[in-house]
DNA sequence: CGGGTTCTGCAACGATCGTTTCAGTATAGA
DNA sequence: TCTATACTGAAACGATCGTTGCAGAACCCG
Protein backbone atom coordinates (compact mmCIF):
# COMPACT_ATOMS: atom_id res chain seq x y z
CA UNK A 1 0.00 0.00 0.00
CA UNK A 2 0.92 3.19 0.56
CA UNK A 3 1.34 6.61 2.43
CA UNK A 4 -1.15 6.64 5.69
CA UNK A 5 -3.10 9.69 6.48
CA UNK A 6 -1.61 12.40 8.50
CA UNK A 7 -4.76 13.57 10.66
CA UNK A 8 -7.65 11.88 12.37
CA UNK A 9 -10.40 11.86 9.77
CA UNK A 10 -12.96 12.69 12.75
CA UNK A 11 -10.71 15.42 14.27
CA UNK A 12 -10.97 17.61 10.99
CA UNK A 13 -14.72 17.09 10.72
CA UNK A 14 -15.03 18.01 13.92
CA UNK A 15 -12.94 21.45 13.25
CA UNK A 16 -14.78 21.95 10.20
CA UNK A 17 -18.24 22.02 11.60
CA UNK A 18 -17.55 24.58 14.36
CA UNK A 19 -16.59 26.95 11.62
CA UNK A 20 -19.49 25.84 9.91
CA UNK A 21 -21.35 26.36 12.85
CA UNK A 22 -20.14 29.90 13.68
CA UNK A 23 -19.96 31.69 10.15
CA UNK A 24 -22.36 29.29 8.22
CA UNK A 25 -21.57 27.63 4.47
CA UNK A 26 -21.11 30.64 2.76
CA UNK A 27 -19.14 32.61 4.41
CA UNK A 28 -17.28 30.28 5.73
CA UNK A 29 -13.76 30.65 3.88
CA UNK A 30 -11.47 27.73 2.56
CA UNK A 31 -8.54 29.39 4.53
CA UNK A 32 -10.29 29.46 7.97
CA UNK A 33 -11.18 25.40 7.09
CA UNK A 34 -7.64 25.24 6.74
CA UNK A 35 -6.20 26.64 9.63
CA UNK A 36 -8.99 25.53 12.01
CA UNK A 37 -8.45 21.98 10.91
CA UNK A 38 -4.98 22.37 10.47
CA UNK A 39 -4.72 20.86 7.15
CA UNK A 40 -4.04 22.64 3.69
CA UNK A 41 -6.71 23.08 1.45
CA UNK A 42 -5.26 20.08 -1.08
CA UNK A 43 -5.25 17.60 2.01
CA UNK A 44 -9.38 18.85 2.78
CA UNK A 45 -10.03 18.12 -1.50
CA UNK A 46 -8.36 15.39 -1.50
CA UNK A 47 -10.47 14.10 1.66
CA UNK A 48 -13.98 15.55 0.73
CA UNK A 49 -14.03 16.44 -2.64
CA UNK A 50 -15.56 20.30 -2.24
CA UNK A 51 -16.47 22.59 0.47
CA UNK A 52 -19.99 21.40 0.38
CA UNK A 53 -18.60 17.71 0.88
CA UNK A 54 -16.80 18.68 3.96
CA UNK A 55 -20.25 20.30 4.70
CA UNK A 56 -22.20 17.30 4.23
CA UNK A 57 -20.17 15.47 6.42
CA UNK A 58 -20.10 18.45 8.65
CA UNK A 59 -23.62 18.12 8.99
CA UNK A 60 -23.77 14.41 9.80
CA UNK A 61 -21.29 14.96 12.52
CA UNK A 62 -23.40 17.76 14.10
CA UNK A 63 -26.32 15.42 14.25
CA UNK A 64 -24.67 12.42 15.36
CA UNK A 65 -22.71 13.69 18.05
CA UNK A 66 -24.77 17.73 19.06
CA UNK A 67 -28.67 16.60 17.89
CA UNK A 68 -29.04 13.25 18.78
CA UNK A 69 -27.16 12.67 22.14
CA UNK A 70 -29.56 16.00 23.50
CA UNK A 71 -32.43 13.55 21.82
CA UNK A 72 -30.90 10.17 23.71
CA UNK A 73 -33.16 10.08 26.57
CA UNK A 74 -36.58 11.11 24.55
CA UNK A 75 -35.91 8.36 22.07
CA UNK A 76 -35.71 5.43 24.57
CA UNK A 77 -37.90 2.38 24.65
CA UNK A 78 -39.37 3.85 27.54
CA UNK A 79 -39.04 7.72 27.72
CA UNK A 80 -38.56 8.63 31.40
CA UNK A 81 -41.81 10.54 33.12
CA UNK A 82 -39.81 13.91 33.05
CA UNK A 83 -37.13 13.73 30.28
CA UNK A 84 -38.90 16.26 28.55
CA UNK A 85 -38.43 19.15 31.52
CA UNK A 86 -34.94 18.10 31.40
CA UNK A 87 -34.26 18.21 27.41
CA UNK A 88 -35.89 21.69 28.00
CA UNK A 89 -33.73 22.36 31.17
CA UNK A 90 -30.57 21.32 29.25
CA UNK A 91 -30.98 23.74 26.73
CA UNK A 92 -32.21 26.49 28.52
CA UNK A 93 -29.08 25.62 30.54
CA UNK A 94 -26.70 26.13 26.98
CA UNK A 95 -28.20 29.43 26.32
CA UNK A 96 -27.56 31.13 29.66
CA UNK A 97 -24.37 30.23 29.56
CA UNK A 98 -23.30 32.92 26.25
CA UNK A 99 -20.21 30.76 25.97
CA UNK A 100 -21.65 27.65 24.30
CA UNK A 101 -21.88 27.19 20.70
CA UNK A 102 -25.48 26.72 21.12
CA UNK A 103 -25.75 30.28 22.60
CA UNK A 104 -23.54 32.34 20.58
CA UNK A 105 -24.08 30.43 17.34
CA UNK A 106 -27.68 29.15 17.68
CA UNK A 107 -28.01 25.74 15.82
CA UNK A 108 -26.25 25.11 12.92
CA UNK A 109 -29.57 23.43 11.01
CA UNK A 110 -31.85 26.23 12.14
CA UNK A 111 -29.32 28.87 10.68
CA UNK A 112 -28.68 27.09 7.53
CA UNK A 113 -32.98 27.15 6.74
CA UNK A 114 -32.81 30.53 6.31
CA UNK A 115 -29.31 30.43 4.27
CA UNK A 116 -29.02 30.67 0.22
CA UNK A 117 -28.01 27.03 0.54
CA UNK A 118 -31.61 26.24 1.72
CA UNK A 119 -32.28 26.60 -1.85
CA UNK A 120 -30.86 23.02 -2.54
CA UNK A 121 -33.37 20.62 -2.29
CA UNK A 122 -30.78 18.01 -0.50
CA UNK A 123 -29.82 20.49 2.05
CA UNK A 124 -33.37 21.50 2.45
CA UNK A 125 -34.59 17.62 3.14
CA UNK A 126 -31.69 17.46 5.56
CA UNK A 127 -33.38 20.41 7.52
CA UNK A 128 -36.76 19.04 7.12
CA UNK A 129 -35.75 15.74 8.15
CA UNK A 130 -33.72 17.33 11.27
CA UNK A 131 -37.44 18.98 12.12
CA UNK A 132 -39.40 15.99 11.87
CA UNK A 133 -36.68 14.10 13.95
CA UNK A 134 -36.93 16.76 16.71
CA UNK A 135 -40.60 16.74 16.40
CA UNK A 136 -40.79 13.19 16.98
CA UNK A 137 -38.32 13.22 19.69
CA UNK A 138 -40.30 15.73 21.98
CA UNK A 139 -43.64 13.88 20.86
CA UNK A 140 -42.45 11.21 22.74
CA UNK A 141 -41.39 13.39 25.90
CA UNK A 142 -44.68 14.92 25.84
CA UNK A 143 -46.59 11.64 25.89
CA UNK A 144 -44.30 9.91 28.48
CA UNK A 145 -44.90 12.80 30.94
CA UNK A 146 -48.46 13.16 30.28
CA UNK A 147 -48.84 9.34 31.06
CA UNK A 148 -52.19 8.88 28.53
CA UNK A 149 -52.03 7.44 24.79
CA UNK A 150 -51.38 10.30 22.77
CA UNK A 151 -54.39 12.43 21.91
CA UNK A 152 -54.98 15.98 19.77
CA UNK A 153 -54.25 18.22 22.77
CA UNK A 154 -50.70 16.19 23.74
CA UNK A 155 -49.68 16.38 19.80
CA UNK A 156 -50.60 20.43 19.52
CA UNK A 157 -48.43 20.58 23.27
CA UNK A 158 -45.54 18.59 21.21
CA UNK A 159 -46.13 21.06 17.92
CA UNK A 160 -46.21 23.91 20.05
CA UNK A 161 -42.68 22.58 22.06
CA UNK A 162 -41.07 21.62 18.82
CA UNK A 163 -41.74 25.07 17.56
CA UNK A 164 -40.54 27.39 20.87
CA UNK A 165 -37.36 25.13 20.51
CA UNK A 166 -36.90 26.19 16.96
CA UNK A 167 -37.43 29.58 17.47
CA UNK A 168 -35.30 29.48 20.62
CA UNK A 169 -32.44 28.48 18.08
CA UNK A 170 -33.48 30.91 15.69
CA UNK A 171 -33.32 33.47 17.60
CA UNK A 172 -30.07 32.38 19.70
CA UNK A 173 -27.91 35.01 18.33
CA UNK A 174 -29.46 37.98 18.45
CA UNK A 175 -31.53 37.80 21.50
CA UNK A 176 -30.02 34.84 23.83
CA UNK A 177 -31.75 36.20 26.81
CA UNK A 178 -35.56 35.72 24.83
CA UNK A 179 -34.44 32.29 23.65
CA UNK A 180 -33.88 31.53 27.26
CA UNK A 181 -37.18 32.19 28.20
CA UNK A 182 -38.91 30.70 25.54
CA UNK A 183 -37.96 27.60 26.18
CA UNK A 184 -38.88 28.57 30.25
CA UNK A 185 -42.09 29.32 28.67
CA UNK A 186 -42.37 26.15 26.92
CA UNK A 187 -41.31 24.01 30.31
CA UNK A 188 -44.34 25.84 31.72
CA UNK A 189 -47.09 24.95 28.91
CA UNK A 190 -45.92 21.09 29.66
CA UNK A 191 -45.86 21.28 33.50
CA UNK A 192 -49.61 23.61 33.42
CA UNK A 193 -51.50 20.83 31.79
CA UNK A 194 -50.39 18.31 34.62
CA UNK A 195 -51.94 20.81 37.09
CA UNK A 196 -55.06 21.03 35.28
CA UNK B 1 -29.00 73.54 -8.88
CA UNK B 2 -28.22 70.90 -10.77
CA UNK B 3 -29.49 67.69 -12.38
CA UNK B 4 -32.48 66.01 -11.10
CA UNK B 5 -32.79 62.84 -10.12
CA UNK B 6 -34.19 60.20 -12.59
CA UNK B 7 -36.14 57.16 -10.34
CA UNK B 8 -38.11 56.91 -7.79
CA UNK B 9 -36.25 56.34 -4.69
CA UNK B 10 -39.12 54.00 -2.80
CA UNK B 11 -39.35 51.97 -6.10
CA UNK B 12 -35.59 51.71 -5.71
CA UNK B 13 -35.86 50.66 -2.41
CA UNK B 14 -38.75 48.38 -2.60
CA UNK B 15 -36.47 46.59 -5.79
CA UNK B 16 -33.76 45.89 -3.44
CA UNK B 17 -35.62 44.69 -0.54
CA UNK B 18 -36.95 41.88 -3.01
CA UNK B 19 -33.87 40.86 -3.85
CA UNK B 20 -32.45 41.12 0.02
CA UNK B 21 -35.54 39.18 1.21
CA UNK B 22 -34.73 36.40 -1.70
CA UNK B 23 -31.20 35.62 -1.29
CA UNK B 24 -29.93 37.28 1.88
CA UNK B 25 -27.56 40.12 2.24
CA UNK B 26 -24.20 38.50 2.01
CA UNK B 27 -25.66 36.20 -1.14
CA UNK B 28 -27.02 39.50 -2.76
CA UNK B 29 -24.43 40.94 -5.34
CA UNK B 30 -24.10 44.11 -6.67
CA UNK B 31 -25.22 43.36 -10.44
CA UNK B 32 -28.00 41.30 -8.68
CA UNK B 33 -28.98 45.03 -7.33
CA UNK B 34 -28.38 46.93 -10.65
CA UNK B 35 -30.59 44.67 -13.18
CA UNK B 36 -33.16 44.50 -10.11
CA UNK B 37 -33.28 48.37 -9.43
CA UNK B 38 -32.30 49.44 -13.00
CA UNK B 39 -29.91 51.71 -11.73
CA UNK B 40 -26.00 51.68 -12.35
CA UNK B 41 -24.04 51.12 -9.07
CA UNK B 42 -22.77 54.66 -9.28
CA UNK B 43 -26.00 55.37 -8.50
CA UNK B 44 -26.99 52.89 -6.22
CA UNK B 45 -23.19 54.52 -3.97
CA UNK B 46 -24.14 57.76 -4.88
CA UNK B 47 -27.58 57.55 -3.29
CA UNK B 48 -26.82 54.47 -0.27
CA UNK B 49 -23.13 54.81 0.15
CA UNK B 50 -22.62 51.34 0.48
CA UNK B 51 -24.02 47.90 -0.19
CA UNK B 52 -24.94 48.10 3.05
CA UNK B 53 -26.17 51.38 3.61
CA UNK B 54 -28.86 50.26 1.15
CA UNK B 55 -29.74 46.79 2.99
CA UNK B 56 -30.59 49.34 6.08
CA UNK B 57 -32.84 51.20 4.14
CA UNK B 58 -34.23 48.07 2.57
CA UNK B 59 -34.88 46.92 5.95
CA UNK B 60 -36.84 49.95 7.30
CA UNK B 61 -39.12 49.63 4.17
CA UNK B 62 -39.32 46.43 5.10
CA UNK B 63 -40.56 46.92 8.42
CA UNK B 64 -42.82 49.77 7.38
CA UNK B 65 -44.47 48.25 4.30
CA UNK B 66 -44.35 44.74 5.42
CA UNK B 67 -44.03 44.21 8.97
CA UNK B 68 -45.81 46.94 10.20
CA UNK B 69 -49.37 46.59 7.89
CA UNK B 70 -49.80 43.19 9.45
CA UNK B 71 -49.39 44.14 12.92
CA UNK B 72 -51.58 47.44 12.40
CA UNK B 73 -54.94 45.77 13.67
CA UNK B 74 -53.41 44.81 16.71
CA UNK B 75 -52.03 47.82 17.48
CA UNK B 76 -55.08 49.84 17.32
CA UNK B 77 -55.66 51.54 20.94
CA UNK B 78 -58.49 49.58 21.02
CA UNK B 79 -57.84 45.73 19.84
CA UNK B 80 -60.80 43.44 18.07
CA UNK B 81 -61.63 40.60 19.69
CA UNK B 82 -60.66 38.24 16.95
CA UNK B 83 -57.49 40.41 15.63
CA UNK B 84 -55.41 37.91 16.53
CA UNK B 85 -56.87 35.02 14.86
CA UNK B 86 -57.36 37.53 11.51
CA UNK B 87 -53.91 37.86 11.84
CA UNK B 88 -52.37 33.97 11.98
CA UNK B 89 -55.26 33.02 9.77
CA UNK B 90 -53.56 36.21 7.13
CA UNK B 91 -49.86 34.84 7.73
CA UNK B 92 -51.08 31.29 7.41
CA UNK B 93 -52.60 31.91 3.87
CA UNK B 94 -49.64 33.57 2.90
CA UNK B 95 -47.37 30.63 3.71
CA UNK B 96 -49.81 28.59 1.51
CA UNK B 97 -49.52 30.12 -1.04
CA UNK B 98 -46.22 29.00 -2.44
CA UNK B 99 -45.45 32.30 -4.74
CA UNK B 100 -45.80 34.55 -1.91
CA UNK B 101 -42.68 36.22 -0.62
CA UNK B 102 -43.36 34.97 3.12
CA UNK B 103 -43.85 31.28 1.74
CA UNK B 104 -40.66 31.35 -0.63
CA UNK B 105 -38.21 33.36 1.61
CA UNK B 106 -39.80 33.66 5.10
CA UNK B 107 -38.95 37.00 7.42
CA UNK B 108 -36.42 38.71 6.08
CA UNK B 109 -35.18 39.76 10.23
CA UNK B 110 -35.22 36.35 10.97
CA UNK B 111 -32.97 34.86 7.71
CA UNK B 112 -30.58 37.77 8.90
CA UNK B 113 -30.85 36.98 12.47
CA UNK B 114 -28.86 33.16 11.37
CA UNK B 115 -26.28 34.66 8.81
CA UNK B 116 -23.38 36.10 9.43
CA UNK B 117 -23.98 40.09 9.60
CA UNK B 118 -25.85 39.27 12.83
CA UNK B 119 -22.95 39.95 14.71
CA UNK B 120 -23.15 43.41 13.57
CA UNK B 121 -24.46 45.19 17.18
CA UNK B 122 -26.73 47.09 15.10
CA UNK B 123 -28.48 44.74 13.03
CA UNK B 124 -28.52 42.13 16.21
CA UNK B 125 -30.43 45.30 17.96
CA UNK B 126 -32.91 45.71 14.84
CA UNK B 127 -33.64 42.34 14.44
CA UNK B 128 -34.34 41.75 18.51
CA UNK B 129 -36.22 44.88 18.42
CA UNK B 130 -38.18 43.49 15.54
CA UNK B 131 -39.14 40.55 17.78
CA UNK B 132 -40.27 43.14 20.89
CA UNK B 133 -42.82 44.96 18.53
CA UNK B 134 -43.77 41.58 17.43
CA UNK B 135 -44.14 40.13 21.16
CA UNK B 136 -45.85 43.66 21.75
CA UNK B 137 -48.49 43.01 19.03
CA UNK B 138 -49.22 39.53 19.63
CA UNK B 139 -49.75 40.41 23.35
CA UNK B 140 -52.18 43.06 22.71
CA UNK B 141 -54.16 40.59 20.33
CA UNK B 142 -54.23 38.00 22.91
CA UNK B 143 -55.16 39.73 25.61
CA UNK B 144 -57.79 41.77 23.56
CA UNK B 145 -59.15 37.93 22.98
CA UNK B 146 -59.01 36.99 26.21
CA UNK B 147 -61.00 39.91 27.52
CA UNK B 148 -59.56 40.17 31.03
CA UNK B 149 -56.47 42.42 32.69
CA UNK B 150 -52.92 40.22 31.20
CA UNK B 151 -52.74 37.79 33.35
CA UNK B 152 -49.40 34.89 33.91
CA UNK B 153 -51.65 32.62 31.80
CA UNK B 154 -52.34 35.40 29.37
CA UNK B 155 -48.69 36.17 28.96
CA UNK B 156 -47.09 32.58 28.28
CA UNK B 157 -50.28 32.38 25.63
CA UNK B 158 -48.52 35.85 24.17
CA UNK B 159 -44.74 34.29 24.36
CA UNK B 160 -45.97 30.95 22.88
CA UNK B 161 -47.63 32.49 20.09
CA UNK B 162 -44.39 35.13 19.41
CA UNK B 163 -42.66 31.91 19.44
CA UNK B 164 -44.48 29.89 17.19
CA UNK B 165 -44.87 32.76 14.61
CA UNK B 166 -40.83 33.04 14.31
CA UNK B 167 -40.49 29.45 13.80
CA UNK B 168 -42.98 29.33 11.01
CA UNK B 169 -40.65 32.27 9.17
CA UNK B 170 -37.74 30.21 9.99
CA UNK B 171 -38.66 26.91 8.58
CA UNK B 172 -41.29 28.94 5.36
CA UNK B 173 -38.08 27.79 3.16
CA UNK B 174 -37.72 24.70 3.69
CA UNK B 175 -40.68 23.44 5.24
CA UNK B 176 -43.58 25.68 4.01
CA UNK B 177 -46.47 22.99 5.14
CA UNK B 178 -44.98 22.63 8.76
CA UNK B 179 -44.67 26.52 8.32
CA UNK B 180 -48.11 26.73 8.26
CA UNK B 181 -48.84 24.17 10.42
CA UNK B 182 -47.39 25.69 13.04
CA UNK B 183 -49.46 28.64 12.92
CA UNK B 184 -52.80 26.02 12.94
CA UNK B 185 -51.29 25.67 16.12
CA UNK B 186 -50.32 28.97 17.83
CA UNK B 187 -54.48 29.38 16.73
CA UNK B 188 -55.77 26.57 18.48
CA UNK B 189 -54.13 26.76 21.77
CA UNK B 190 -55.82 30.20 21.48
CA UNK B 191 -58.75 29.18 21.04
CA UNK B 192 -58.48 26.50 23.39
CA UNK B 193 -58.45 28.97 26.35
CA UNK B 194 -61.49 30.48 25.27
CA UNK B 195 -63.45 27.14 26.18
CA UNK B 196 -61.63 26.29 28.97
C1' DC C 1 15.96 -1.78 0.48
C1' DG C 2 13.28 -0.42 -3.55
C1' DG C 3 8.68 0.25 -6.02
C1' DG C 4 4.34 1.89 -6.01
C1' DT C 5 0.91 4.55 -4.02
C1' DT C 6 -0.95 8.09 -1.26
C1' DC C 7 -0.75 12.29 1.02
C1' DT C 8 0.59 17.18 1.20
C1' DG C 9 2.61 21.90 0.28
C1' DC C 10 3.04 25.60 -3.01
C1' DA C 11 1.42 28.14 -6.51
C1' DA C 12 -1.65 29.61 -9.63
C1' DC C 13 -6.13 29.46 -11.94
C1' DG C 14 -10.41 32.17 -13.62
C1' DA C 15 -14.27 34.19 -11.55
C1' DT C 16 -16.54 37.26 -8.71
C1' DC C 17 -16.74 40.23 -4.83
C1' DG C 18 -17.62 45.38 -3.07
C1' DT C 19 -15.83 49.71 -4.01
C1' DT C 20 -13.74 53.70 -6.41
C1' DT C 21 -12.42 56.79 -10.11
C1' DC C 22 -13.34 59.67 -13.74
C1' DA C 23 -15.22 61.53 -17.70
C1' DG C 24 -19.43 62.91 -19.65
C1' DT C 25 -24.27 64.26 -19.62
C1' DA C 26 -28.28 66.54 -18.11
C1' DT C 27 -30.59 69.90 -15.56
C1' DA C 28 -31.91 74.16 -12.40
C1' DG C 29 -30.83 78.78 -11.36
C1' DA C 30 -28.68 83.31 -12.63
C1' DT D 1 -27.32 81.15 -22.58
C1' DC D 2 -23.93 80.17 -19.39
C1' DT D 3 -22.40 78.01 -15.34
C1' DA D 4 -22.41 75.32 -11.46
C1' DT D 5 -23.90 71.18 -9.61
C1' DA D 6 -25.75 66.56 -9.45
C1' DC D 7 -26.51 62.29 -11.64
C1' DT D 8 -24.99 58.36 -14.49
C1' DG D 9 -22.23 55.14 -17.42
C1' DA D 10 -18.04 52.51 -18.29
C1' DA D 11 -14.02 50.73 -16.67
C1' DA D 12 -10.90 49.25 -13.52
C1' DC D 13 -9.32 48.63 -8.70
C1' DG D 14 -7.33 45.20 -5.21
C1' DA D 15 -9.03 41.49 -2.64
C1' DT D 16 -10.93 37.19 -2.01
C1' DC D 17 -13.53 33.35 -3.54
C1' DG D 18 -13.56 27.92 -4.54
C1' DT D 19 -10.94 24.90 -7.20
C1' DT D 20 -7.08 22.55 -9.65
C1' DG D 21 -2.26 20.97 -11.23
C1' DC D 22 1.87 19.46 -10.12
C1' DA D 23 6.01 18.18 -7.88
C1' DG D 24 7.98 16.24 -3.87
C1' DA D 25 7.77 13.98 0.57
C1' DA D 26 6.21 10.11 3.31
C1' DC D 27 4.88 5.66 3.97
C1' DC D 28 3.40 0.39 3.45
C1' DC D 29 4.44 -3.81 1.23
C1' DG D 30 7.06 -7.18 -1.12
Amino acid sequence: MARTQAFERDDVVRAARTVFWRTGFDAASIPELETATGLNRSSLYNTFGSKRGLFDVAVQSYLDEVVRPRLRPLRADRVEHEAILYYLDCLRTAFENLDSPSASNGCLLINTAGSPIARDEEVARIVSDYRSELREAIGAGVTAFMGAPPSPESERLSDSTTGLVVAAFALARVAPGEASRLLQTAREQITAVRAA
